[in-house]
DNA sequence: CAACTGCATCGATTCTCCTGCATGTGCGCA
DNA sequence: TGCGCACATGCAGGAGAATCGATGCAGTTG
């Protein structure tokens, strides 16, 4: 899964949400299917949480290695997928590398997967 | 994955969100990622575009193979998953299974991935 | 009852992904 | 300049998942 990227701004723009009226093409259920993807796994959903509620809002791979009991590589690899999703950004500061989440991010997320609110999108029966 | 069942329910009452303040614990990041883990599908988001926009919002597999392209037991399979996750709901009439969108189930992971809105859960700092 | 249809399940294959160990890279410090 | 630390990358093993063909099962129809 590396066609992610700028996946997110793609989606954003025609608001191409699996319950709007018309079925989704392929390609745009691939996009969307590769950020969930990066956000399906408990590790990461759990990394997203940590550096969230980091002082700051932003946390460093040290940081996050002992609460999630997982390998520094391994940490790294989850950061380095949530950040090729869109869903960090990355900042590097002396030593360290340190993580914020990507604020609009996952509320484009939410707001892709929030059904249309009597939206009258509906096909025509 | 078999675990996620009555997934959804059981994070939509405590309200367990990787947004929200305190970091989420291992078992509510696991039942969250299973839930998403379903979601996270080419195959499966356009089976729930595909029933959404569906007459009647309800679709059988016999509809659903054709528009996919994929064999009739590989959509059945996507359907018991997403079934199992709580996004749909089967009812058999005659020969045909019918599925249908569980009304808030997709609303309810939605809420979850929302970030608090100025709801001050955040660490003091 | 027999044949057919729609769907679920089984078994097997292939592919992807999670994880850790070993190693490489860049920065700071003595 | 050489050493150490924080992090990234490469490699490999093992687990899980996507897919399909073959088969089983229930309801319908002749």
């Amino acid at each position: 899964m590396e066609i992610v990227g700028t996946a997110l701004a793609e989606m954003t723009m025609p608001q191409i949400s699996p319950l709007a009226g018309e079925p989704i093409e392929r390609a745009d259920a691939e996009r969307l299917a590769g950020v969930l993807k990066a956000l399906a796994d408990p590790a990461r959903l759990r990394l997203l949480s940590l550096i969230q509620s980091a002082t700051d809002g932003e946390a460093c791979v040290c940081d996050l290695t002992a609460p999630l009991g997982l390998s520094q590589p391994t940490v790294s690899h989850h950061l380095r997928i949530l950040t090729e999703a869109g869903l960090l950004e990355r900042e590097k500061r002396g030593v360290w590398a340190y993580y914020r989440l990507v604020p609009s991010a996952i509320a484009t997320i939410a707001d892709l997967l929030t059904p249309p609110r009597k939206r009258a999108t509906k096909k025509a029966r």
